[in-house]
DNA sequence: TTTCTTTATCGTAATATTGCAATATATATT
DNA sequence: AATATATATTGCAATATTACGATAAAGAAA
């Protein structure tokens, strides 16, 4: 025990929950949040701009990297982070697809 | 060390990441899309659509509930938890700004 | 080549999460 | 009251996450 047992899910509802479980820490939405801000790429002033120290920050970036939500280039010295559209637009789409649905459903408990 | 740092980050971040960490679980988005599908409440059924064990499936609709993804009430012998739409709303909205802004912003790097 | 800068990785400690058996609680039914 | 049904809580073991100091790696600049 211990360890989600990701096997016994459907594919679509592992993909969604992983990348909601990448943003789901503060430290990773401020971090997309700064590459928003910026407009385009982190390139060493992030470790300025958050409370963390720099291993930390590397690794938060590694779990975002992995899940998809960045991508990013070796930028000659440094390295060129910058947001992955489509993975955000998973994200719109499938809880704009559930708040949808939820308007048509009628909810007629729990109100 | 080993707890989020939480307090470093403004109470919107906050906020975001609390409602994504809720949905970054495969079970936890399974039981969303169960609400979902039955068109407004669980009772009592949910044990039985799920692969995992009872206190376990309670456990995540506590975490569900505590983050506000889902609402619910006693309802005679069994309990009524249904999605609170809200909640969907605010991922929805955050994800949409989020998607907005990049299509907007010319992301001249990582392409 | 040496040094500086930037990012990644390793090692480790603290904490959190996941999962379940056992048990408790609470209401419904008999 | 006794029993049945549904959900929550407790206690615990396994695993994952978070955070950071120390160190490594890799390119830039001297």
């Amino acid at each position: 025990m211990g360890a989600t047992k990701t096997e016994h899910f459907s594919s679509k509802v592992n993909a969604i929950a992983a990348l909601a479980k990448a943003m789901g820490h503060p430290a990773r939405v401020a971090i997309v949040e700064h590459l928003l801000k910026v407009n385009g790429c982190i390139c060493n002033d992030i470790v300025n701009e958050l409370p963390l120290s720099q291993p930390t920050i590397s690794q938060h970036l590694k779990a975002l990297k992995e899940a998809g939500i960045i991508q990013g280039e070796v930028e000659g010295n440094s390295i060129c982070y910058c947001i992955n559209p489509k993975a955000i637009h998973k994200l719109e789409a499938y809880f704009g697809k559930l708040s949808s649905k939820l308007n048509t459903s009628n909810l007629n408990c729990c109100t």
